[in-house]
DNA sequence: TTGTATGCGTTATCAA
DNA sequence: TTGATAACGCATACAA
């Protein structure tokens, strides 16, 4: 005899002394079984310390009970969150998560997909690189695997659970020009990758242009870059007359304040600071960060109970952006005037150089 | 015809005009076939966008290719950076991830361990409660499930992949000795349900006895008064003569700042703070974070490759804990002395009692 | 109320 | 070199 011989529901027919028809039912409560037999189908069961494997009957059912996730990364709070708010959304339903990451890379974000399909999960949630151009999520919608996006900004014929990215970064722009800011930067780790952050430039440029301010200034940082003050200070430094600074996560916030000092710069004294995502930590610091909160755990959450939904039929629909909400905080002040001059709206620099242009649209 | 129809091999070989078995060892590239017949399967393949099915697959080889892992939360980045390793591991292995977390509940993590190895598992990857009194996991040894864990200290028969928090806590204690605090506190969230927090306890404790320093404080929080400064605040107002604070985890120690802030009191003059973990963001704040750096992403990674080695019938050999490092910080110094007498060590005062004495061990 | 037989998608065996 | 068939664990239609 072997050493980890499976139990499976023919032993415990078996050892019950009925046919395995009658062992399932009992097992399943989903048929008709003599009080006697059922007793001791269900003793069998327990001695033999029996439990149902999912492959059977995913096989036998056509449902894997299993829902694919796929995320950039999980070293990102933000993403991490929304899977544990999908994670939660789903306890209870018999649904588990099979999860993978990317690392922001649009060939595995496919790749991951594609083998996610391959299990036979029965829903999809998705944020990658480059959605509206996948090949693995067409697949996903043509072999008629729900699929509800996060993070993501529509795209054709997806659902998405988002909050407007386009919308809260105007909202950061207004608040930078009520306050008397004129010349600002947006600060941004894998701008190329992210629809995020292309879409929260593009509306805090948008926003930039409307009120007839210089165009932001686009620093897009490697992971490197990011983690090394120094060098953070340094870019900030070569930018003439910047009065704040839009990051488009908090972490980067808290680096441009750790480079501010580094400068010698006083936030917010002598430069504004305003994040994205709304981490808790930013709260606790010594000088607290003001932000734009998101809720990443209710976007999980959400993207969740919209898989379930489609799983069971129901029609998709978009439901609107989930709110935002702007976070007061002290790194965000007036602009400090340099000379009684200045009182006067101080004439415009030209638009400082984009450190880095791989800047696509606007 | 169904709208949804899946795809098997057995369409491919009708496509191809061949058996099924042919079209299988043309696909899997397992055993002869003629190159003329290998080009229609291959075509076929192609055409009807075909892809194996992981399930079918997993009830003929008795392997599901799939890896089960179990964490509280993926809400603590500690666990989620570990996943994210274990994922990074596994990569290009052709295993996947099926996620699960409990939400530092013990009940729940039994589930969830019965909930994967019904899934049919092929290993498992476990941050729990209490491993040392968990029934699934003894059932998944029974079964023959290759088992790591992750961050526990070792429990019997399993192996454990993880930093040795007893003795980081002693080298911390010795820290704050040497610089002269003598009365500390510890500072922790969920003590009672984490075998890591009571050994960091643990160790610190132990080290203060060693060294004749009084008992440290032990302060457990709930959640709430974690993120409420002022109730932080009202805590370690009432702990007379405290210096130095050792907490559980670096969101502690930044609340611990952000706590002494408002009690007026300086870091690191008026009160020493040590935190655990080494989250970067320590780095980044105004006074950058004393703490306990461990590398939560090998962990991960470190618990995959075992269970990998495992899997391959290599013998479970316990490895030695990975290295901690205790990471210098602006919020770490000598104690401030009141007066000329303390010049002489102070008489010590009573223990402070505990806040919470839910303390079982020592 | 019960049990037999079939099929789910795959791979492995074995005879042709 | 090929293909029919058994087996994997389960649920179910159907016959008893």
């Amino acid at each position: 005899m072997h050493p980890f011989k499976k139990i499976t529901i023919k032993d415990v027919a078996r050892e019950a002394g009925c046919g395995i028809a009658t062992a399932s039912r009992v097992l399943n409560k989903s048929g008709p079984a003599s009080a006697e037999v059922r007793e001791r189908v269900e003793m069998a069961a327990r001695e033999l310390g029996f439990s149902f494997s999912s492959i059977g009957r995913a096989l036998q059912g056509g449902r894997s009970m299993t829902i694919g996730c796929l995320v950039p990364s999980l070293a990102n709070p933000v993403f991490a969150e929304a899977v544990q708010g999908a994670q939660e959304a789903l306890r209870g339903t018999g649904y588990q998560l099979l999860i993978s990451s990317s690392n922001y890379d649009g060939d595995a974000d496919n790749k991951a997909i594609m083998t996610l399909l391959a299990k036979e999960i029965d829903g999809l949630i998705v944020t990658m690189v480059a959605p509206e151009s996948s090949e693995a999520l067409k697949k996903a919608r043509q072999r008629g695997v729900p699929v509800s996006l996060m993070f993501h900004d529509a795209v054709e014929g997806f659902p998405t659970v988002h909050v407007d990215n386009f919308e809260a970064a105007r909202e950061v722009a207004r608040r930078f020009f009520d306050l008397g800011h004129r010349n600002t930067a947006f600060l941004s780790l894998r701008f190329s990758s992210s629809d995020r952050s292309r879409n929260r430039y593009a509306g805090f440029h948008a926003e930039c242009r409307d009120r007839g301010l210089p165009d932001p200034a686009l620093i897009e940082l490697s992971e490197t870059e990011a983690n090394t003050p120094e060098v953070l200070a340094e870019i900030l430094a070569s930018l003439d007359g910047l009065t704040a600074v839009f990051a488009s996560n908090d972490f980067l916030a808290i680096a441009v304040q750790k480079a501010a000092r580094l400068m010698g710069k006083s936030v917010p004294r002598d430069l504004s600071v305003v994040g994205f995502d709304g981490i808790e930590i930013g709260r606790l610091l010594d000088v607290p960060l003001a932000t734009v909160e998101t809720a990443p755990e209710s976007m999980g959450r959400q993207a969740a109970l919209t898989v379930l939904d489609l799983m069971q039929g129901k029609a998709a629909v978009q439901a609107p952006p989930l709110p935002f909400h702007f976070r007061a905080g002290a790194t965000l002040a007036r602009p400090r005037m340099k000379s009684r001059d200045d009182d006067q709206v101080a004439p415009w620099p030209p638009s400082v150089p984009s450190i880095k242009t791989k800047l696509k649209q606007g």
